[in-house]
Order: structure tokens, then sequence, then C-alpha cells
RNA sequence: GGCGCUGUAGCUCAACCGCGCGGAGCAACUCGUUGUCCACGAGAAGGCUGCGGGUUCAAGUCCCGUCAGCGCCGCCA
């Protein structure tokens, strides 16, 4: 094999006259009988290269040359210019390298390729199943090869924007101990404590806690964390965050060395400002305008109360809904007047899927009137709702009427789901907000005792410290925060709890008890009683990060090798059956062999 | 756990209301072709229609089940 001098992608007219060797993948041929074209890729691009029957050897040699056998070629750069004879003009506009191409000289098989199951040319056209299985030639697409690329520069530029700014990476474990709240921790068997179980981190919240308490006062790691849950679209079960903590900090540093860190990386991936400072909007302003902790401000259609006015109708739906100490919403979609019965049935249909009972709608007409729907019961709040909602003639009215939850998740969804479908979001436009002020705590009925909304290590406003008690935790609000982007959070934080005693009325408010607590989180609350300085900090989602570099809405895509909504990876058969011996090594017993086909 | 969409040649797709022997493009194979660049021309080859059952004179098509992939709900402190 000759040593590379270029890359595929690399030559251009004034390498001309100069021998080179490239070698890589053969992306397409075209044998004219005499002269045979070969394209050769790597990944940097593509170069045509040339061979004549006068070079016999390399000539017969690339011949045989098939799509996607690796070779390596030797020759001379030649401008490609006009063909003497036609004076036709043979540069090839749509390739970068395309004013020159290679007379081969000399060619080498470095190894054939079997047909392969789909060409990367072909790729984004193939079933995903098949890419996921032969996921090595989906990878060789420059698409995916481009994705990858910007997920290495992201990481990098984080770590470099982290030293500038005195963080340290500190590798914290991953075998660790199992915490049952939250989600679902995937289990790992000890082998030298037959019966005991690590978890993979779903997070490494409590070690860099611990970290602060430890003196690092600047943390950083680009970690993989392990959810046991059913994945998404822009979800999977192994996925990597970008964590920080910091010592001595409130919200104001956190907040500040974050936007800091997506401004510089908007900025050199995507050329792109973010604005400074980035706006920010409480959760309870949030959940009202946009019935979502995390809006897309792309678009407006705001939600529009109407509770005062809709119990004053004859409508039992709104009516009940007020009484019973819910509320009446509603948004106007631009232009929606247009939409077929069929349509907004079914939108009533699909906003059931949120616990909706329906969905009332109704059209605006001129002079303040409206028609169809539920327009008989609402005749005599017409005109103060189109007011209120500033809707013109031709709009569709949409109405959610329930509990405030119901309401804000139905009409949220509809919000987006419809300025999606609808092009009201512009392309190449950012929205950037901070949602802060979160409540600390979420009442559970089923339980009969409060969930941390956040975690249980979130610290509550100084002035609702004495809230912390059964009666008044509803009202407590957290020094938490997301970042939102485009409707979608990129990550979330908070400042934590660093005296024991706060985190132990936390810890009773939620449920656990002084003996529980010392034993699901005992080190936690020791380390907080050897001095631990105030600390705060954040998780950002980094695939989510790279999935809005690249544009795409499929996680897998910025995944090297990723999973199926099933937890399989479709390449290397995983997950699968083990051996008794290891089982029995491990002092487990299986109690069904549900997919016997699966066994090794 | 639930709802929906999909599954036909290596890949992408056709095949009417259930009615003829399930077709085409690309790839691979053979032959031809000296300026192509998603080359071109000719030929030959390629199928248990995901799997199992049912309805029917007749099923790729309808029904039930199952498996797999995708999207969603639940879940994701």
């Amino acid at each position: 094999m000759q040593p590379r001098t270029h890359k595929c992608g690399q030559l251009r007219k004034e390498h001309v006259g100069q021998s080179v060797s490239l070698s890589g993948w053969v992306n397409n041929y075209r044998d004219l009988g005499g002269i045979i074209f070969i394209d050769i890729r790597d990944y940097t691009g593509v170069t045509q290269v040339k061979f004549q029957p006068e070079n016999k050897a390399a000539h017969e040699l690339a011949n045989r040359f098939r799509r996607e056998d690796v070779i390596c070629i030797q020759g001379t750069v030649v401008l490609r210019g006009k063909d003497p004879t036609t004076g036709k003009d043979l540069t090839n506009p749509k390739l970068a390298t395309g004013e020159i191409e290679i007379d081969g000289l000399t060619a080498e098989l470095l190894s054939k390729a079997d047909n392969p199951p789909f060409l990367p040319d072909d790729a984004e056209k193939v079933n995903e199943e098949t890419r996921l299985q032969y996921r090595y030639i989906d990878l060789r697409t420059p698409r995916l090869q481009k994705i990858m690329r910007t997920r290495h520069r992201v990481a990098k530029i984080m770590r470099d924007y982290f030293d500038d700014n005195g963080f340290t990476e500190v590798e914290t474990p991953f075998l660790c101990k199992s915490t049952p709240e939250g989600a679902r921790d995937f289990l790992v068997p000890s082998r030298l404590q037959p019966g005991s179980f690590y978890a993979l981190p779903q997070s490494p919240q409590l070690f860099k806690q611990i970290l602060m308490v430890a003196g690092m006062e600047r943390y950083v790691q680009i970690v993989r964390c392990f959810r046991d849950e059913d994945p998404r679209a822009d979800r999977q079960a192994e996925f990597t965050q970008l964590d920080l903590e910091m010592s001595f900090v409130d919200q104001d540093d956190v907040l500040n060395m974050v936007e800091g860190l997506m401004r510089r990386i908007w900025k050199q991936v995507l050329d792109v400002d973010v604005p400074n400072p980035i706006p920010r909007m409480s959760y309870a302003e949030s959940m009202s305008r946009f019935g979502s902790d995390r809006p897309d401000l792309r678009f407006g259609m705001e939600l529009v109360e109407i509770s005062d006015i809709a119990a004053t109708t004859d409508f039992g739906v709104f009516k009940d809904a007020v009484a019973k100490g819910g509320c009446v919403k509603v948004i106007c979609v631009p232009g929606g007047g247009a939409m077929t019965r069929k349509e907004t049935d079914g939108l009533a249909e699909w906003a059931k899927g949120f616990g909706a009972k329906g969905l009332a709608v109704t059209k605006v007409l001129e002079g303040g009137k409206v028609d169809t729907g539920v327009a008989k019961f609402i005749g005599s709040i017409a005109g103060e709702l189109i007011s209120r909602a500033k809707a013109n003639s031709g709009d569709l009215l949409c109405f959610a009427a329930d509990t405030n939850k119901i309401v804000h998740r139905v009409l949220g969804e509809l919000r987006v789901k419809l300025g999606k479908e609808r092009g009201m979001i512009k392309e190449g436009d950012w929205k950037w907000l901070w949602v802060m002020d979160f409540p600390a705590f979420e009442w559970n009925a089923d339980e009969k005792r409060f969930d941390s909304l956040h975690h249980p290590f979130t610290a509550p406003r100084d002035e609702d410290h004495d809230k912390l008690t059964m009666e008044k935790a509803g009202e407590v609000i957290a020094k938490a925060y997301d970042i939102v982007c485009n409707g979608s959070e990129l990550g979330g934080g908070s400042i934590r709890i660093h005296r024991s005693d706060v985190q132990g009325k936390v810890f009773n408010l939620l449920g656990i008890d002084d003996d529980n607590a010392k034993v699901k989180f005992g080190f936690l609350l020791d380390a907080l009683r050897f001095g631990a300085p105030p600390h705060g900090g954040l998780a950002l989602g980094l695939d989510r990060i790279i999935m809005h570099l690249c544009g795409t809405t499929n996680i897998r895509d910025v995944i090297a090798f990723p999973k199926t909504q099933n937890g399989a990876d479709l390449m290397t058969q995983a997950p699968s059956q083990v051996d008794l011996k290891q089982l029995t090594e491990l002092s487990l017993r299986v109690q069904t062999h549900a997919k016997p086909d699966k066994a090794v």
C-alpha cells in the first residue's frame, strides 16, 4: 500500500502535475470499455481517477473494482479542462475536486467488498431498520460523517470553554448505588456480593455535589447517563450530558456561565448569535401563556384566559370547569376558519390523547360574529372573546375547559402542533429562554405526599424556607431553571441545598423519614455536615444540542450506535441471553426465557 | 401496558373493488462500449409478499394472532 499523500476531497487546480497517492472506498465506477473512471471516496470527499488501457496492469485491476471496495491508487493530478476534439467542458461543478482528475498509474485492491445492502449515496431513502443493522455503511454517508464531526467539535468547544473558566473535568463512577427515585435504573449484578446490585447512573448528581464539598469548586464532565425508560424520537436509554457544578454561586452565576457556552457553540458551529442575555420567564407565566414549561417562542398563538366570561354563558362544559376550580382558555388559529369539519373533529380526537374530554371550536366571521361548533352557546360573549383573543375574520378559536393542568396541557400541545403544521415557524429562527421559579414540589394525591418537581436536592428560595411544611410546601418556589431553545428543553439545573437541616426537612416532605434518608442518601447528608459550600449547577443534553445544530429530529442520527424503540442494537443484537455459567457465577436465575430464538 | 402507521427481490417502490403467470428502477452478474461523472446499450438472474392461523371457488389484498421497525400516550425525580 502506497502511503497517502492527500485526502480525496483535497486536490485542486494548484496540485496539477503532482504525483499523488489516494486511499479510500470506490464510490462509483464507470467502465467505458477503454477508459475506466473510478470515484474514490474518503471522509473528506470524492476524486475522479481515470485508468487508460495503456497502463495495462492498473487498468486490469481497475476493471474489477466495484462499489465500496477499498483501494489505493497512485497517479498524476491533471486538469480536466476541455475535450480537445469536441471542445466540451469536462469539469464537474458538483464535485469540490471537479476541476481536476487523477491519471491513474498504479492501483491496488486493499479489501474486496461484498455487494452492499445499500449504497451510502442512497442511505437517506433506505429503511432505518436496514441502516441500523449495517450502521457502518450508514455512517459512511457524508451526512452522518458531518454530524459525528460536529458532535466532536461541540464537545471540544465545551471542554475548551470550561477549561478557560477554571473548571476541572472529573470522572464519576458508572457502577453506582441504586436510588429508586425517578427513572428506572439499569442494574448490574455484583459477583463479589451475591444478591447485591450496582446501578448505572441516571446522572452524576450526587457525586458532583460531593465534589463541591470536596473543594473542587468548578466541576464539569461530558458523561454518559442511563435511564431504563421507553425511548422516543428525542430520547434514548443511554444518552450524554454535559454536567457541571459550581461552588459559592447563585442562580445568575450558573446562568451566565451556561449562556456564554451556548453563545460560543452557536457562533462557532452555525455563526448564529444567541441573545445576550437570554430572556427569562417564570414557570407560572410560561404555563399560563403557553401551556408548557418549554414554550416555543418562534410563533404566537398564546393561550388566552376567558374563565370569567365563559362562566357567564349557558354552556355547561365551560360553567362546570370554572365552578370546579379549573379554567377555560382559548387559542386563536390564524386562518383556521378554513379548516373542514373533518379536520376540526380530528383535532378534538387528538386532544383526547392528552386527557381532554374534547375540544370546542368555533369560527370567527366578519362583524364580531362566530359560527359553527360551539357558536350557539357563546353568542353572548362573542365580542369580548374576539377582542381578548385578538381574532380576525377567518380565524379558528379552540377552547379547552377543564382543570388548569389539562387545559394547559391540551392547548399547549395543540399550539405546538398547529404552529408546526401551519408553517408558522420561520426557517433558521432561534428563540431562547430561561424558564425560572419552578415550584419545588408537586402534590402526589395517590401517595398522599409531595414529590420533587426537579429533584430532592434543589434549594428552595431563601424566603420560602419557613414554608417547608405539609401545609405550605405547594407554595415553595425552587431555585431551579431550565434552558429552552425553540420549544425544546436543552437542559436544567438548580442551586442545591447545602445545609443538612434543610435537606432533612425536604426529605420529610417527600415522605422519606430519617432512617430511610440515611439508607438512601446517608453519604450525601454526611458530606453536607462536614463543610458544604453553597453550590449549584446544570446539566445539558448533548444529544439534543447536536440535534438542533444539525437540524434533525431523530436522536439516532446524532448517536453513532443507537438503539431501537425496543432497546435493541440491531447491529450487535444486544441485548442477548447469556450462558448459564455466567448467571451461576452471578448467583442469578432467570425466570422466563421469553425469546428462546435469541439464545446465545 | 395502550393507540396508530409500516413490512412485497440485496435496496426503493408498483400490483384497481379480492380475479390472469406479483411488475419496474437501482445494485449485483455476463457481454459490448475510450470522456463518463446517479454514464450508456444488450442479456440473463433474482420472490415462502415478515411469520402463524382464519374467511373465500379464489388472499400480497379481508379478519385474528404474533414478530420487527417507526411515531405517540403512559413512563422519563
